[in-house]
DNA sequence: TTGTAAGCGTTATCAA
DNA sequence: TTGATAACGCTTACAA
């Protein structure tokens, strides 16, 4: 009853092929109970400071360690949260992936990265997570359909539903987020006290901008202000190279007399292919060189000289350890919004 | 027997809440047994058409998927595999992770994603990839000590254990890569055929680079070619940066008449803050401009037309094909080195 | 082709 | 503080 068959056989093998060492062994080896070896692994548990030595001792001789899959089996908690990814062009993805492992990793949970290949795929995508249990689905991602959530949310085991960097709508669904009409505000006042006056917005794909509130609160303000609605230039994803094809495109096609004098991007990802555009010597003879840009995230190639961009910093820190509350069931809002910080840097330098 | 009392009770509550179903419920609903349902779910087993098709059926009205908790834990085979990672700050990471997580899932493995915190950390990374027992961990990092992994790998229940997009030495350890010695062959024929004869290679830290036979490769291939060895930097972190700084300092700090013609990155990281750094206009009234630079992986931002970087491309989409041939146990060899691909921009255009 | 018995390694729950 | 029973939902191996 303590060892099968199997476990027997295998161990003649070297090293890394042996089977598993289960609790039994340890329990057996110290003279107690499997219960109180599960005891000694678990923080706050009954158990003798004694017992929990000597369990801790032979589980480290027989090189045990329980076995999380059958711990999540049994207790219906995987300690595990899925990552929902897609658009791997934004290299803000990988900073946020960089913040929330971390985060994830240190409160003792693991990470299953799921690739969302394509905007029908996230139904299936979500699913594949259920089946292993996660405790938690987190959308890092963009393109995600909201009417799709909506479905799978109510047909599957799926225990917290986070979208993380945006405002959602789904029901039941939570929202971790920057304040993006806060930000954007800042970014308004900022340009227009740089002293731009004529602004263009470079914005993401056209359904997904809705979900940001960074357009809307841009084009409002500047209404207020100048009376005037800006012109929006809608980019097919968040990649740099399609920012910089559109953007060119439009400046090539632009009179002199209507060229912005001020690129505001929804992102990073845009801004870059942006500024790239926006520096050519000249489109077709009209010098493009002194016209502003911002973005939003704050990504790392932002801060190369080359770019020095002025954008927006999402709060990661923050937004991380609000993901880990809500997992720990702290939380209560639907709406995490929390303030970032604007980053001012030679990109909205008037020359 | 069939559903327990728990069951019962939490399917009170709404959808999204309700307690899953099970292979029992859907048997019970076609009047068939558990096994049969088991089997109507698996590819290759012995079940009539007409019981698979009922089954199915039943399934989807009940919406009842197989668990893959339950599905591991009994079958000891978890179809997830862990994905090392550490230095988020290199841009290529991102698009290896998109490779990767898309060609494992379409081969029906899920992805654990480990931040490997540090390099000391490695190990415990390792540990709890393990935990969750895994089918293989993938190390897609650059700062792993492979003595670390000796020991780890003897200790732990490890399948397999694979090093991308990178040489090992570890005994048991799978590598799979791109060739350098090939790759940085053809690079140091372009740079030379180009007419550079002054070259500078930047390296990452000193304790990584040989691991990667890029900058021994080119060292001695100019050797033999010149009879001179190159000046190396060595950054301290695959971060374009980093890079930047370092390679600025350096070029500060050079005289005149030793400032080099190209500088030859060990990879795109370096190289984008290799361009930056060459770029500016004078470094103590020394013009740079016309220095090249190379390097290595082709990332997505150093296609974009600032940078236009000659780089020479990793053929991830066979090393992603590798890894699974790896995971299903159809390969053999202990390295599976394959052949990229030179990509010539403008960074290496003399002026 | 289908059914059965015996686990997989834990944890919840209650009893001692 | 510790021990025991009964799951958790599935698969392997074999019998029918």
């Amino acid at each position: 009853m303590f060892r099968s068959a199997r476990t027997k056989g295998k161990d003649v093998t070297d090293g890394s092929d042996s089977r598993a060492v289960t609790a039994d062994d340890v329990a057996a080896k110290v003279g107690v109970s499997r219960w109180t070896v599960a005891r000694a692994f678990k923080q706050d548990s009954p158990i003798s400071p004694r017992s929990r030595k000597r369990v801790l001792q032979a589980a480290l001789e027989l090189g045990y360690v329980p076995d999380l899959l059958a711990a999540s089996l049994a207790s219906d908690k995987s300690n595990l949260v899925a990552l929902l990814v897609d658009e791997f062009e934004n290299p803000h993805k990988l900073v946020m992936l960089e913040y929330l492992t971390r985060a994830l990793r240190k409160a003792g949970y693991g990470c299953l990265l799921v690739n969302s290949l394509s905007d029908e795929d996230a139904p299936e995508a979500l699913l594949s997570a259920s089946q292993r249990r996660v405790d938690a689905a987190v959308l890092i991602g963009m393109r995600v359909n909201e009417t799709m959530l909506d479905l799978v949310i109510g047909a599957r085991r799926l225990r917290k539903l986070i979208v993380f960097a945006r405002v959602s709508t789904t029901p039941g669904a939570l929202s971790i987020c920057c304040d993006d009409v806060t930000a954007m505000g800042e970014i308004a006042s900022h340009v227009i006290a740089r002293g731009y006056r004529r602004p263009l917005f470079l914005a993401g794909p056209e359904t997904v901008s809705t979900r940001l509130m960074r357009k809307e609160t841009f084009l409002s303000r500047w209404r207020q202000e100048f009376g005037s609605t800006p012109p929006v230039v809608a980019v097919a994803a968040y990649s740099p190279i399609k920012a910089y094809e559109q953007l060119t495109a439009y400046l090539k096609a632009s009179k002199a007399t209507d060229l912005p004098d001020v690129v505001v991007c929804e992102n990073d990802a845009l801004a870059l292919g942006a500024v790239d555009a926006v520096s050519q010597a000249d489109h077709r003879h009209k010098v493009t060189r002194g016209i502003g840009v911002t973005g939003f995230d704050d990504i790392p190639a932002g801060a190369m000289p080359r770019y020095s961009l002025t954008t927006y910093r999402q709060p990661m820190e923050d937004m991380a350890a609000a993901l880990i509350s809500v997992l720990k069931g702290e939380a209560v809002q639907n709406i995490a919004s929390m303030r970032g910080e604007l980053v001012v840097r030679q990109s909205t330098e008037r020359l």
